[in-house]
DNA sequence: CTGAAAGCGCTTACAG
DNA sequence: CTGAAAGCGCTTACAG
């Protein structure tokens, strides 16, 4: 005799299987379909002795409700998505679970996708999630144009954007103070004796980005500093682009005595330079890092919260599911600067 | 004028917004619904003419396809379930990166749900992605009871378990090789000298962390060394609980010269714990973690490959999609030992 | 090349 | 307390 098969094929196993439906449980207890619908629903105006016939039926046949059915009636998904950049980055783990949570506690279920920062697959992504009918979407941006969403905010899609503003369309969004962060650590080495002051950053075209590196400048002109060009970096966060941004700044005839880092991925790649050069460099970064207290020295963040971000985000998306007629906001979560070492280093000059 | 409402409300509003379907469009083309159909999803048999006719119709009304209706229709959702413990764990966000990119490359999306180590809500959260009928089902279990997921799996819901067994099922499943990996990562502590080594990890109802004790006793009957009661300790990975149990074995009369790390959670803490020790402790850690090699010493770790796992998981959960009549098989991967210095540390005795 | 009818598995609105 | 009919927005199977 062959193996029992692991599930059902041929003619019968086309359609999800071969699940009962509502229909065949109506038909094994004697009942009518809205008999059925009542008890797998707990709503209220059934017999015992019905509900009990009922779901003996429901047991015997192994029957669970088609949601996939019920969307299309009720109108709602109880789904919401989120696009955002890459998940296996550790900044958007934690957005991520904040995201489900709330969801969670409206009961809804949370789609994930990645646009690894591609605008197209950014829109992709976010069109099919609307295909779907999410009753709600977060979207982190890899673009700068979202007008194509416009149909679907006007459909009814809750949005809100996160991490950075929504490109040509009036919406939500939930933004860390990228400027005022970026400012308050510069000045933070400015304040220790620094003066040559180098910045790496990611792309330019990406709003935080921009908007660090015009924090940096606000501090550096707070302080009267004119920058000079070979202090300024901007480009791919990989490591080779950032080990060679960071090694020119370092050379050549008045190197930086303090680098600012633009996000995570940029201070990777530094700390690993910075351990290699033959002078104390003073660092402090922007996004905070598991373990950054336990080198040597420790890593002076200016750190994000996530989790805080993705939150905030949600309550906002569920206010607007809500009904209830609110404008347009820009919400924006500060930022704190965490002393631990590096930041704190004098000029080695 | 009151300000513009950012969507439609009221009577029209209930389903979905007030979506244009491929009614409106076919009446506003003066075509037959099926002709929207077919220009909607390319299919052949469309004149250019008609078929210019329906897609001046779909811009104008901002037509979107229902695809929860499509679904309804052909039995396939194009989504599968990824249910794990934490999307914040940073061991977590490349596996499930890893299972999207798989995913897209089906052309399914992934929705993902946190367990948060909690069997009932794995369950919960299990059922109701079957409720809405995913195609397939990545689990990580929480619980060590999966029977409940039987009607499902016989139903036709391709199920594949990761990083631990399925409980009293028999299913897919992919695992790293724990036994081995802690039991190489041990082997190299004695061989650098140590004799008294302690071990401290996670609960050990959770199938990880008994195979990893079991590694680390199998290194220990290899090496003739009989292991005291005092050197393992299975837990809470809450820093708490970690600080005490590595404390407690550094301590007393005979403390270890050398601690095997669990997992991830446990590792950061342990390192805490040794950087305040006045003596070198050697240390061995199972998990790679971001910086490991930037401390001083570096973490020598022995590595899994999540995004492997993630893959290999959603390429065996498409491979059940396809149909093909395959017997459930337990897959393990190959752990990496890194060498990177704490665990070539000697005994300080 | 085109379209009317039936049906996917539910819920809604209603009548008994 | 119970259930038959209509409909959600599509696709399938078929006929012209």
């Amino acid at each position: 005799m062959p193996e029992t098969p692991r599930r059902a094929v041929g003619i019968a196993a086309n359609r999800y299987g071969n699940r009962p439906t509502m229909k065949d449980v109506a038909a094994r207890a004697g009942v009518g379909l809205k008999t059925v619908s009542r008890v797998v629903n707990g709503e209220p105006g059934v017999t015992p002795e019905t509900e009990r016939r009922v779901q003996e039926a429901i047991d015997a046949l192994g029957f669970r409700r088609n949601d996939s059915a019920r969307v299309l009636r009720k109108g709602r998904t109880a789904t919401v998505g989120l696009v955002l950049e890459d998940l296996a980055d550790p900044f958007y783990g934690p957005l991520s679970r904040a995201v489900e949570e709330v969801a969670r506690a409206h009961g809804a279920l949370l789609i994930n996708g990645s646009s690894a920062e591609d605008p197209d697959r950014e829109q992709e992504l976010a069109l099919a999630l609307c295909a779907r009918r999410v009753d709600g979407l977060v979207v982190i941006p890899a673009g700068d144009d979202h007008r194509y969403l416009e149909p679907e905010i006007r459909a009814g899609v809750a949005t809100v954007f996160v991490d950075r503003p929504a490109g040509r369309i009036d919406a939500d969004c939930v933004l860390s103070d990228n400027f005022g962060g970026a400012r308050a650590g510069v000045a933070h080495l400015v304040a220790h004796g620094h003066r040559r002051i180098g910045f790496i950053g990611d792309m330019p075209r990406i709003h935080t980005a921009a908007e660090r590196l015009r924090g940096y400048r606000a501090a550096m002109e707070d302080a009267g500093i004119a920058v000079e060009d070979a202090w300024t970096s901007l480009g791919a966060t990989d490591p080779w682009r950032v080990r060679r941004a960071a090694e020119q700044m370092l050379s050549g005839p008045s190197p930086v005595t303090a680098v600012f880092s633009g996000n995570n991925r940029v201070t990777v790649t530094v700390i690993r330079v910075l351990a290699e050069q033959s002078r104390a460099v003073a660092l402090v970064a922007f996004d905070d890092l598991e373990l950054a207290d336990l080198l040597q020295p420790g890593v002076t963040v200016v750190a994000q919260d996530a989790a805080a971000i993705g939150r905030t985000a949600a309550d906002r998306l569920f206010r607007q599911l809500d009904g209830t007629q609110i404008a347009p906001e820009r919400i924006e979560l500060p930022t704190r600067l965490i002393t631990r070492g590096s930041g704190e280093l004098p000029p080695a000059d």
